[in-house]
DNA sequence: TTTAGCACTCGCATTTCATGACTGCCATTA
DNA sequence: TAATGGCAGTCATGAAATGCGAGTGCTAAA
């Protein structure tokens, strides 16, 4: 039974945790936060926490430390969550540039979100098998290059510039990307490539300089389809003192780099300890690491960009979260304005 | 005095060092490598190398590891660098597709390079000091988006894409441009974000949309003017066992941000213990750190883009200078075909 | 000049031990 | 009856002690 004495004493221990990485004594918690109990009082009460499952012993003879249930409760209910005036000042230099590019500017704040908490933070773009290819467009820049721009059925735009070995003549452009629109319009991302191959017999016959334009847009198919996961800062969690022991290390950023992992990590439905908060961003806990992730709404569609911070469950979840919640937000706002 | 047994035995002492990251003992060599001589010859053999400064202790009961110089000399004149087919084979694929920008294909083959010997890679791009604005291009997408193409002195083109927030006008972007290309030829890189704000009462009075032309075009300059430094796989260092100490990765991460620093080491001028290989490529060694590092002359001009790999002095030159050297052709290749 | 042999050095892993920060429980108190 | 003071018990941590073994340097003999 979780009593209002209970869960003072809890939030004291997470916040003390959370700031000193020392696993919390009872005599700590009357010195320093002047709980109104005696320490012996206190220890009755983590005994309860403890049996509850909220709080954990590392040993006998050290403080507690709270379990990932423990954080649940912590986020769910004690923490509030204001973005800092400082933050919101530092972050608009990144939104202000009306021209930057969706993309870009979601980079940069994956950038600013590694330097601001320390911690790793990433992009898990828009699932490719979920999209399909609306229209693509081929414009030439100068007579070796040309940029290449398609749409997907989600009004998502990716851009790719072209560098082509010899002068490339404008009919050869406009006939090639006549017949890929025609063709390949509502093939899911994921499958054009393989698709491109099976048009090659017919470009070869319209179109002369089939060869740089085929392998051209095979390139680009291939990184359009790749599910764009993109991370940042993983090397912060060196300072981090969870991660004093190398082999922790290791196996950390061995996972780092398997996009279905991360999918899997912020996927609430299955994780029994996830936790959807009411202003958007989602807690999930998996052993000691935390992450939060906020699911980024391309123009009102299902489809949408996941960006997400991972680190020890010992994290400053209301920084992280009004963070990704206020960075959340801008970006929407630029979805919507183009 | 370097006779040839002592060579013999250096050879085999970093050989064995850089296989096991382990102090290297007389027996061993008797033992692994074979050599036709007593351990006790071996330990005098080793003592005069240590007095010339080729070897080191660690401490008195260790055995012997090579000194910088020591490692200079290997390089200088004991390794043969040829680079396997196979690993040719892994490049191709990059290389192939013609249609690849220059600098996609040398950030991707700095991560092959990172993957294929663990170690830390990086880009250092022209000196944006160095290099001045030739001629810059607008070309619209759709109405609301272009592409940035900027053109330097050196033949050397970026390209950015523009997002307006409203509607833009090809007159105005014509306007826009031809101002541009007219007042800020020849002025450096680095200062054209600062020039582009005294125009900027000239545009107002000629452009409509002046304001996110204005906005777009100083961004750019912003990115072109840069230092180009990038790099991959610092987190492989963890794999090394020279960096087992996280005291050591932490102040090896710090360095790595600072691109002042990668001039600095690479600066062959200013290192004692430089080298310069004849096939291209340059190591130099820093307290226990060695670069490899390999300019790629840009059309033939004075500016150039460095590739460079940075790791624990023990590491496999042999590998490293080849794949970079190999690399490096690959790029200039690419470049002239342009 | 090379080699065998031997004494010596020193890092490293292991053990032992003392310390101190906790807890848990019980008897006492308000 | 809930809160508290007190005390015994636990266990990580760090320091000092010990033994081991890899490797050296030196000397004397081949």
């Amino acid at each position: 039974m979780l009593t209002a004495r209970r869960v003072e004493i809890l939030k004291a221990i997470v916040d003390e945790f959370i700031d000193t990485a020392q696993p919390v004594g009872s005599k700590t918690l009357v010195e320093k936060y002047g709980l109104p109990y005696s320490s012996a009082t206190i220890r009755n009460e983590m005994a309860a926490l403890e049996a509850e499952g909220y709080l954990e012993k590392p040993h006998t003879s050290a403080g507690r430390v709270p379990s990932n249930k423990g954080y649940r409760f912590y986020v769910e209910n004690l923490t509030e969550k204001e973005v800092d005036e400082e933050v919101k000042y530092a972050l608009s230099n990144i939104f202000d540039r009306q021209s930057m590019n969706v993309e870009e500017a979601i980079r940069e704040s994956c950038k600013v979100i590694s330097d601001m908490t320390s911690l790793t933070s990433g992009i898990l773009g828009p699932d490719a098998t979920k999209q399909s290819l609306e229209h693509i467009q081929l414009i030439p820049i100068d007579k070796r290059s040309a940029v290449c721009v398609l749409i997907t059925n989600v009004a998502h735009t990716e851009h790719k510039v072209f560098n082509f070995a010899e002068e490339i003549s404008v009919e050869d452009i406009k006939k090639c990307t006549d017949i890929l629109n025609d063709r390949l319009k509502g093939t899911p991302l994921s499958d054009l490539s393989e698709k491109m191959e099976s048009l090659k017999p017919l470009l070869v016959q319209h179109v002369r300089q089939y060869e740089m334009l085929f392998d051209a847009f095979v390139g680009a198919f291939v990184k359009f389809a790749s599910d764009t996961l993109y991370f940042n800062g993983a090397s912060n969690m060196i300072y981090q003192p969870e991660f004093s022991d190398i082999e922790r290390l290791k196996s950390f950023m061995g996972k780092l780099n398997d996009s279905s992992l991360w999918r899997e990590l912020t996927d609430t439905g299955t994780r029994q300890l996830a936790l959807k908060t009411s202003k958007g961003s989602e807690v999930a806990w998996v052993d000691d690491l935390a992450v939060v992730s906020n699911d980024i709404r391309v123009n009102g569609q299902e489809d949408k960009v996941r960006l997400m911070v991972v680190g020890p469950s010992r994290m400053k979840y209301d920084k992280v979260m009004s963070l990704l919640d206020f960075i959340g937000q801008q970006i929407e706002k630029i979805y919507e304005e183009k």
